[in-house]
DNA sequence: CTGAAAGCGCTTACAG
DNA sequence: CTGAAAGCGCTTACAG
């Protein structure tokens, strides 16, 4: 016989039995202890002690209709610049007893199917998406499944109302090229997301805006391609490489790009900041430890996730609603890779 | 009134009267097709369409006796070397309609209970575990608990009977020294892991026996302390300065600790391979974008995740045990980095 | 191949 | 404050 039975584990009925009360007293000792006097608390206590009791979740969620998860919805869970967010998430989540599941919105085989499992309401209680990418409709309501709350982070949806917690974007991307300004370059280029991405169009258009509020040139063949990895920044040197008439500083969407950038531009023998000065967006870990140290937009990772949970949490309980969507600010935080121009 | 109301959903009892057949042949129908009537399946598999009929897992679990949950057990989530593991962990796991649970074994608050409670089996149908520093008898018969099967990938538990998918850590290091040796460096240093963790302990043997089989001096004040952090190789860096009498090449028990090496040499004007010559393990996705690339030992991180969970699943699945220990295989990968020592 | 019925382990009105 | 009892939505021997 298999040693890993469940059956041997305590249920409610031997705490009840133990402790000489119904099992009703058990569950009120257990969830509402205000519901149950001082002393059979007492001895509910030493029976759930005595008996090693766990409550099982599966049951409890069954009754209470509720799954006791709250699902997360990661664009590409093997890039780091989630880890911290997630991290975020699962401190408050599995403070309050949530489940959190994590699941890949480009995960190859079948994720369609497998991500509209999980916006049913009976396997999750709530979802923080971090994908700003998926078809909206797919959150809605107006067909005949219940969906549970979602809340977006990071990312979202143009025109949608469902809360978010997003950082200013567009200040982010004016505070780098305001920086690039103030140094005294006037030829300033942009490394930019995926294409129809809300990230790169928010930092594209505070890009934008900031030269012409300083009256430089923006240059159709200076915003080079790019999706937020490091291959893409490589590439991204490459046709910066191409150029006869280059652009002598640039403001990549995200620090992944820029250490591609740098690292290609490196291998060319063009040399940062000297020849061309890189600013970044994220501020991940290695930003301050690549060699030049990457000037950069710092994002509060952690506080996005644990905010992002906190809100959801408040949603789920609360029956009113006076949550709101929260952009919370970036800082420019200035290292090696940017410096003043050369006199040409 | 909530519009988010779980009780619109279908239950199997609405797709049995639309299919005008009983609850349990439509259960049949789901989980079990051969045991219905083509007929009948067709019948059923039409009302669930029309229905829009999802399972209940709250439900299907508590009559099971299962929970449909997987709990993975990480050091540090917010460590980007995981996310990697992590996402072959998810294909898998998913793949097989199983939940994907993720705890942070060093959140700071109570993580002790909260693992504790993953641990008891009517939370989890089993476990993967990436943390060796945890105490055995957590996972252990023995006591009144009943707990699910266990498989630890990348660390495991000195001594423990329990499955792991692992790598060679000894021979990954002695790749790494041997390829220094191999250039022609007789002074040959190591960035160590975290005190007591298994690949701190596997990868330092790896390293003296390496040199000790080219007959190359195995001096203690070379083997500088670190935690596979990005930090601790700055720290390892500032000893290296510190020393009169330096090692000319540093194998680094991490990139991390590598590339926070680099970094603060650079600081200082040393170069990297000129005058010291640098390899890392793991081969995360910086390494090979570093100034300068990164030589390193691979580890293939997905299918460490992809096996753990193939492993685990027949493990929960299969009555028999024909499953076995996994060691997969690493691999030096040139770059930058190293280069063969200066003529002194 | 199919159905009636029990039961998984909880929680919670309801009654006292 | 406490207990008896119903019920959450499934699955699965058991009987036919």
């Amino acid at each position: 016989m298999n040693r890993h039975d469940p059956r041997m584990s305590p249920k409610i009925v031997d705490v009840a039995r133990t402790a000489g009360v119904s099992t009703a007293t058990v569950s009120r000792a257990l969830t509402a202890p205000g519901k149950v006097s001082a002393k059979t608390r007492a001895i509910v206590m030493a029976a759930v002690e005595e008996t090693g009791y766990i409550v099982n979740h599966a049951a409890r969620n069954l009754r209470r209709q509720q799954t006791g998860g709250i699902v997360v919805l990661v664009p590409n869970l093997s890039n780091p610049f989630f880890s911290q967010i997630l991290s975020g998430i699962a401190s408050v989540l599995s403070g309050a007893a949530f489940n959190v599941l994590i699941a890949d919105t480009q995960q190859p085989k079948g994720a369609d199917r497998q991500i509209i499992q999980y916006l049913h309401n009976n396997r999750a209680d709530g979802l923080i998406v971090l994908d700003g990418g998926l078809p909206e409709h797919i959150f809605g309501n107006g067909d005949r499944q219940a969906r549970p709350p979602a809340i977006f982070a990071c990312e979202w949806i143009e025109g949608s109302e469902k809360l978010s917690v997003t950082i200013d974007n567009v200040a982010g991307a004016a505070m780098a090229i305001d920086h690039l300004v103030q140094l005294g370059h006037s030829r300033i280029g942009h490394v930019m997301g995926p294409p129809d991405n809300v990230l790169t169009i928010r930092r594209q258009e505070g890009t934008t805006a900031a030269l012409e509020r300083a009256h430089l040139p923006v240059r159709r063949e200076w915003y080079f391609e790019g999706d937020f990895s490091l291959p893409s920044g490589v590439r991204a040197a490459k046709a910066w490489l191409a150029l006869r008439d280059r652009p002598d500083a640039v403001f990549c969407s995200s620090d992944a790009m820029a250490c591609g950038f740098m690292s290609e531009l490196h291998r060319h023998g063009v040399r940062v900041p000297d020849d061309v000065s890189v600013v970044g967006f994220d501020d991940i870990e290695i930003a301050e430890h690549f060699i030049p140290t990457l000037t950069t937009i710092h994002q509060p990772r952690t506080t996005i996730g644990e905010t992002a949970a906190r809100m959801l949490l408040a949603r789920i309980n609360g029956g009113e609603d006076p949550v709101q969507s929260i952009r919370l600010p970036v800082d420019l935080v200035v290292r090696e890779s940017t410096s003043a121009p050369r006199i040409a």
